[in-house]
DNA sequence: GACCAGATTGTCT
DNA sequence: GACAATCTGGTCA
């Protein structure tokens, strides 16, 4: 089932955590494409890292002090978006950054955007590894900025969808831990432990 | 495997 | 005018 609006009204921590295991799903003319959540990290109000930092409203930041469970997608780098999903009450700037998948349907469509040759050794951990990565191989641009994630063709599955579907050996990726650790690429807030992974998931950014 | 520079543009000071 | 929640491809070992 599509995770609901109730989902991401509570801390932005434990909607990190609890978002990790759950499938990422981008319904596009070419296909579906959807991605299992295996690393993700939070950006809170009281962080120097977070764009809504010190209530730094504007017009990229809007969104981020609107409703929970939307769409922040912003550009960096001169050519990379990041994919984020707000949290926190309407007036709260505060982000759960989505930073590694695990591809699960769509493969062939990922491989196609990202541009690898399937023959690739570790081809397919590559495909979502990192923030920018996934970006790009779900297709997501900015015309998605400030979508309703409860709503299609972008929106997240709970952890338990596809057990019923599937078969016995997913009962093996279902129970995992979560590791906390520092954040990645980033200079201000770098010692908060506000990032979270599976544990021995092989399709994080990073070890 | 580890380290480093380059790409390239929106956003804020 | 400086910087950025990154990735890739290069070098050197």
């Amino acid at each position: 089932m599509i995770l609901a609006k109730e989902f991401y009204q509570r801390d932005t921590n434990t909607i990190a955590k609890e978002l990790l295991g759950c499938f990422l799903v981008h319904e596009t003319p070419t296909g579906v494409i959807i991605g299992k959540i295996v690393e993700t990290e939070s950006y809170l109000t009281d962080d120097p890292a977070c764009h809504g930092y010190n209530l730094r409203l504007t017009e990229r930041t809007k969104v981020m002090f609107g409703d929970p469970g939307h769409a922040y997608i912003y550009f960096t780098y001169g050519m990379y978006y990041m994919f984020n999903i707000t949290t926190a009450p309407i007036g709260v700037g505060e982000a759960v950054l989505i930073r590694a998948l695990e591809p699960v349907e769509g493969v062939d469509i990922m491989f196609e955007r990202r541009k690898i040759p399937k023959e690739k050794k570790n081809a397919l951990k590559e495909l979502c590894s990192g923030p920018a990565k996934l970006v790009l191989a779900l297709g997501i641009t900015s015309a998605l900025y400030g979508h309703n994630m409860t709503k299609k063709p972008l929106y997240i599955l709970s952890r338990d969808h596809f057990r019923q579907t599937k078969k016995q050996e997913n009962n093996k990726t279902q129970a995992f831990e979560v590791i906390t650790t520092t954040r990645i690429g980033i200079s201000a807030g770098a010692e908060l432990p506000l990032r979270f992974y599976i544990k021995d998931n092989e399709f994080i950014s990073k070890k």
